[in-house]
RNA sequence: GUCCCCGUGGCGCAAUUGGAUAGCGCGUUGGCCUCCGGAGCCAAAGGUUACAGGUUCGAAUCCUGUCGGGGACGCCA
């Protein structure tokens, strides 16, 4: 089934149709109503026809009541206002839309064929552990890559891109360190290979993390070693078969390897395939150079010693035209450069039509420069669509980027431990019966829902203030609050001991009669156009608002409509809004990447 | 200096991107429930949507300016 907003839209503007010669394009505007006296949808097109047509809006809002044919689904549809026209739904209809959906394993959401699409995101550097800096990016990412990967209703449409940092002159850096450690016996990669065949098992990343640091305040401050350092980035990058590429392959491999681990805890879908580093690009960037230089159409030249893109409509800080440096004047590539080989690469080898870059809102201009030059260089046509999905900052209780108490970014691998031993704590209290292991599986769901949850839960371009006791709570829009209301839910078909497939192949129709089970249906069924809502605009926080509101009407629907005691008659119609409720929740969360145990 | 983003009851956020009387949670006040794990429920108080103009049937949303906060702006990503 369509959501409802579409199906309505399509009807009023046949309708609009039909009453006007004007073949320009006729938008209905259907809207959910934000107050019930309205009804529970709205066209609001007519009013824009009306004025296009130089009528009068009530008047036209009137003729196209006369030819709309709604009868099937809502009642006879008012006019009202300046030219509104409302609609309101019919209850068999809605219990005929729950029952198709509770059959179905896409909750009645039929799948609409989409672009195939790149979802680039999380971005990690090698020889660098995980932070907060990574944190908004790998969740967005994943939520957005889910989204689309349901609503188009085909997972191979979706290909997501981990664009890790792999290659350029810290790694040179990081060598030199290894070089002299190796002198001494003391060496910092080799080292972990010998302990353990597979050096996997073992990753003290800190350490290299410490070597890394090191390797850049040297840098700074003694010239021969920075000398040694840009000699063996060259090595790296010139050679697979040397020393320098060895000792690379081995740390970005315990990088990753590394990630991994965190991206499984976070429950994460980002896999050793999905990774196209910036070593993937070395060998195509000077041809991304070329290729810019010789395009008749991009403004491609040489200033102080750099090669420069010049784009209309970029200005610097004087005034001037203001460059994308591709290429520098010691001749390395940047990562425009790398961004560049790579819109080209997901458009001409993975045949994207649509590619989004998950990244925060600081590296606009770049993806704006970036953008303008593809189109520009005539590398993405018309047919290719190209977002960048910029987020904020994720502050401290003191309003500032979120660091630790001495100053640097918090770990992921820490911040997930202490989210889980946090939720422990609010499990522990909860439901003490249950047994140690299902415990510490229920804590490891809600603590790491609750970050997540928190991250999407609102406007994605806010900032938002890291806040364990927000997130954590029983109370208000937090995943906790969700995971309680689903598992409160399976409770009661555990307590009533329901065969769930018995009620779905018994139940032929739905007695929808008191006000609290109709406002549930209602909500239920706008669960499609809330996912539409999220895959088109990416924009998690409509889902997670949605989540919320379902939630607050299952509260009203169950205080209001004993389920379990309920009269035989009207059983079998609650219990199958109980039964969708909690579908529609593991549903929507599981987009989210949250997931929702049977206790809690 | 130029450009970009943000500003909504005490606090945290929404408002389906121009729709009707700006909603929700926390907190506050008063009431309700001998009931399926209170995730309670109902009611009340609390707003000139930072400010000033403008656009139109209609503005938190669009335009102009001002103030406040954050960010970006040639060899980092």
């Amino acid at each position: 089934m369509k959501p409802i907003c579409d199906i309505l839209e399509q009807r009023v503007s046949t309708a609009m149709a039909e009453i006007t010669a004007d073949d320009s394009v006729l938008a209905a505007v259907v809207k959910p109503s934000q107050n019930p006296q309205f009804g529970d949808y709205q066209a609001n097109g007519v009013m824009g026809l009306a004025k296009r047509l130089k009528a009068n809006p009530r008047e036209l809002a009137e003729k196209v009541v006369a030819k709309l044919d709604v009868a099937d689904m809502c009642e006879p549809p008012e006019v009202a206002g300046p030219g509104f026209i409302n609609f309101r739904l019919r209850a068999d209809w809605l219990a005929a839309r729950l029952l198709e959906a509770a059959n179905d394993d896409r909750l009645g959401i039929t799948p609409v064929a989409g672009p195939k699409t790149v979802v680039d995101f999380s971005g990690p550097n090698i020889a660098k552990q995980m932070h907060v800096g990574h944190l908004r990016s790998t969740i967005i990412g994943d939520v957005i890559a889910r989204v689309l990967e349901f609503w188009y209703g085909n997972p191979n449409n979706v290909i997501r891109q981990n664009h890790i940092g792999d290659w350029g002159l810290q790694m040179g850096m990081l060598l030199a360190i290894e070089e002299e450690l190796e002198k001494n016996k003391e060496n910092l990669i080799r080292a972990l290979k010998e302990d353990d065949s597979d050096y996997v098992e073992f990753v003290p990343l800190e350490k290299i993390e410490e070597a890394y640091k090191q390797a850049n305040k040297r840098f700074n401050e003694d010239p021969e070693f920075a000398a040694r350092a840009r000699n063996l980035t060259y090595k790296l990058q010139s050679t697979k078969a040397g020393w320098a590429y060895t000792e690379w392959f081995g740390l970005r491999h315990l990088t990753l390897s590394e990630c991994q681990r965190i991206y499984e805890r976070m429950n994460v879908i980002l896999r050793p395939e999905n990774v196209r580093g910036e070593s993937f690009y070395n060998d195509k960037l000077p041809d991304v150079i070329k290729a810019l230089q010789e395009n008749p159409n991009v403004d491609c030249h040489e200033s102080d010693g750099a090669q420069c893109v010049f784009l209309e409509g970029f200005k610097n800080k004087d005034g001037e035209s203001l460059p994308m440096i591709v290429q520098k004047s010691d001749g390395a590539y940047l990562y425009a450069t790398t961004d560049l080989a790579a819109i080209r690469y997901r458009i001409d080898e993975l045949h994207a039509k649509r590619v989004i870059y998950v990244t925060d809102l600081r590296q606009k201009l770049h993806f704006q420069m970036l953008f303008a030059c593809v189109r520009q260089a005539g590398w993405a046509g018309e047919d290719v669509t190209l977002d960048h999905v910029p987020f904020g900052t994720v502050l401290g209780e003191d309003n500032k980027p979120f660091k630790t108490r001495s100053g640097e970014n918090v770990k992921l691998k820490d911040l997930l431990d202490e989210a889980v031993t946090r939720a422990r704590k609010v499990v522990e209290e909860k439901n003490p019966d249950l047994s140690d292991e299902e415990k510490q599986q229920v804590a490891q769901a809600v603590g790491i829902g609750a970050v997540k949850y928190a991250d999407l839960s609102n406007d994605l371009v806010k900032d938002y203030v890291f806040s364990w006791d927000r997130m954590l709570s029983l109370e208000g829009n937090t995943a906790p609050y969700l995971q309680y209301a689903f598992a409160r839910i399976r409770s009661i078909f555990r307590k009533g001991e329901v065969d769930e497939a018995k009620l779905l192949s018994d139940v032929k129709y739905l007695a929808l009669t008191e006000p609290d089970e109709l406002a549930l249906a209602k909500r239920l069924l706008r669960y499609g156009e809330v996912v539409e809502t999220v895959a088109r605009d990416l924009r998690p926080h409509v889902l997670t608002t949605y989540l919320f509101e379902l939630s607050q009407a299952f509260s009203g629907f169950y205080t209001n409509c004993p389920v379990l005691q309920a009269p035989p008659e009207v059983r079998p119609t609650r219990l199958m809004l109980c039964l969708l409720t909690a579908r529609t929740i593991s549903h929507g969360l599981g987009l989210l990447g949250i997931q929702t145990p049977q206790r809690l």
